[in-house]
RNA sequence: GGGCCAUUAGCUCAGCUGGAAGAGCACCUGACUUUUAAUCAGGGUGUCGGAGGUUCGACUCCUCCAUGGCUCACCA
């Protein structure tokens, strides 16, 4: 760094500088090798019995903090486990490495090695015999007491938000067991786990905008997956009967406190099952996972108590509608009535052309929020359903429910459509409302037509959102808090 | 994209109707060999988000821009 650069750090960022350069004019290396450590700090806050005053231990970490006292200093070093206190002595040490833990940073890693000691006030330290410097730290960390609050500086440097913020750490840990706890229950259940593409000529399996790429050896446009449903199900037909897949979906649509950009998703499809199934996997899969991570079943979401026991309600949307706005939908079936009622209730509508699509306006509208403990709603209309299969008995809906919890969807299954024939005038509708203006308005799939034409055996498939199922479980406000790095716009 | 709000030291924040930029922590200097938000004495380290404007004078008022938050719309 040039005498300008350096000029133009403030005065922390000056200060650590100089003592790295004082580091190399005395040969103390500031970023060392490896460091072998005897234990992780966890093991032994809980095992501290087991071991006398003459057991050497060694424990790595980052220094959250010194209180020095001239000739003896008191310090906290953090691993990922947990932060212990250090304790250094200049009679131990001899002057020279001690004046070196005296010009320790906040922030810096160090390798320690001594003996284990309870303060008088009884709390567990290492007593410091030799310690090396493993990294030396260049930047102040936040303030010790409120840590660092600022939003945009937690998810712009969740680097920083992860080393001075416990809970958020924990929230990673908790998401990473849920996923677990789920890919455990499938594969107890016989579910194969697929890859699918990400790149896709033809953005299919929801309705939604995708993100457009460019692929330059094929000189040709591509989208960025919208949802994995078309190639699990492609897999169905191919004879795998139980598959899954966690991963990725990217929406190109509006950013808020319940979507990002980039959302992970479980979908799995199940040969010769229908949506009754799902729901039973549903409600199984949720279940385990709060027991196995959260060891209960009775949580609370923003405020919210909410109770997991199976099992858990179900009603269908028009009962839903009927229950919360005194409207009974299954007496209303032309066009015309529905928009009247749907004037009369001052439900702004875009381009709903058929009264299904107004039902599920006011669903969305007045029911959705009020969701609180986990309900499943069952059968939607054919008209926003376009990949699922007809109800026996009523054309016009189908056999698809969405899990709401806390007036989130957390999931969305539905008994798979495997008539092609059906399929493709689906498609030719949805392409229809594309060349009206509809740009979230599903894509005509020729492959995936030609694929149910050689036979999918009748399945039923799910989706689950499980950003939202974490924030659900981690009493998390916002998606942000349950993505490590959530989308932000570039700084400055 | 619309509406409302925010942006001041490394961090967390005060700063009134326009009149000399502040506190705590962090940091620096010194004292201190069981402290723990260590303590004691001293030190303010700043493009008040950016650019214009009004004014004798702007952190403060106005306009535009940037970023973020909440919210509505779209969506999961």
């Amino acid at each position: 760094m040039s005498e300008e650069e350096l000029n133009e750090l403030n005065e922390l960022r000056k200060e650590r500088r100089k003592k790295l350069k004082e580091l190399k004019e005395k040969g103390i290396p500031a970023y060392s090798e490896k460091y072998e450590r005897s234990h992780q700090v966890q093991e032994i806050l809980n095992n501290f019995a087991d071991f006398d005053e003459d057991t050497t231990i060694s424990l790595a970490g980052r220094l959250m903090a010194v209180r020095s006292h001239g000739k003896a200093s008191f310090a906290d070093l953090a691993d990922m486990s947990a932060e212990i206190q250090l304790y250094a002595k200049e009679d131990d040490l001899g002057v020279e490495l001690y004046e070196l833990f005296a010009s320790l940073d906040i922030g810096d890693h160090i390798g320690v090695e001594g003996t284990l000691f309870k303060t008088r006030r009884g709390e567990i330290t290492l007593w410091i015999e030799d310690f090396r410097l493993l990294a030396k730290s260049l930047r102040p960390l936040p303030e010790k007491w409120h840590g660092l609050t600022d939003v945009e500086l937690r998810y712009r440097q969740r680097y920083v938000d992860l080393i001075v913020n416990p809970e958020v750490k924990e929230t990673f840990i908790t998401r990473s067991k849920i996923i677990h706890s789920m890919r455990s229950y499938l594969e107890e259940e016989d579910f194969l786990e697929v890859e699918t593409p990400l790149m896709h000529t033809i953005a299919g399996g929801a309705a939604a905008r995708p993100f457009v790429t460019h692929h330059n050896a094929l000189d040709m446009e591509l989208y960025l997956r919208i949802a994995p449903e078309l190639y699990l199900k492609r897999l169905i037909v191919g004879g795998f009967e139980k598959v899954f897949e966690i991963g990725k979906n990217l929406r190109n649509e509006g950013i808020s406190t319940k979507h990002n950009p980039e959302f992970t998703s479980l979908e799995l499809y199940q040969a010769y099952a229908d949506y009754e199934d799902m729901i039973e996997i549903t409600e199984n899969i949720i279940v385990q996972i709060a027991e196995e991570v959260l060891g209960n079943l009775e949580i609370e979401y923003q405020g919210e108590k909410i109770d997991l026991s199976p099992s858990w309600k179900r009603m269908t949307m028009l009962e839903a509608i009927e229950e919360e706005v005194g409207v009974d939908f299954s007496e209303v079936d032309d066009l015309a009535a529905a928009k009247e009622l749907a004037a009369e209730y001052k439900l702004e509508l875009e381009e709903e052309d058929s009264v299904g699509k107004i039902i599920n306006s006011f669903f969305e509208a007045f029911v959705e929020e009020k969701l609180i403990e986990p309900t499943f709603i069952i059968d939607y209309p054919l008209a926003v359903s376009p990949l699922a299969k007809r109800k026996e008995d009523d054309e016009d809906f189908t056999e698809r429910f969405e899990l709401f919890i806390a007036g989130n969807e957390i999931a969305n299954a539905f008994s798979e459509l495997n008539d092609p024939l059906d399929q493709k005038e689906r498609f030719e509708k949805q392409m229809q409302q594309r060349e009206a203006g509809d740009d979230e308005a599903h894509m005509m799939d020729e492959d995936f037509i030609r694929a149910l034409e050689y036979g999918m055996p009748p399945a039923g498939g799910l989706g689950i959102g499980i950003d939202r199922l974490i924030m659900l479980l981690t009493d998390s406000s916002s998606i942000r808090d349950v993505i490590l790095f959530p989308h932000m716009r570039p700084e400055k």
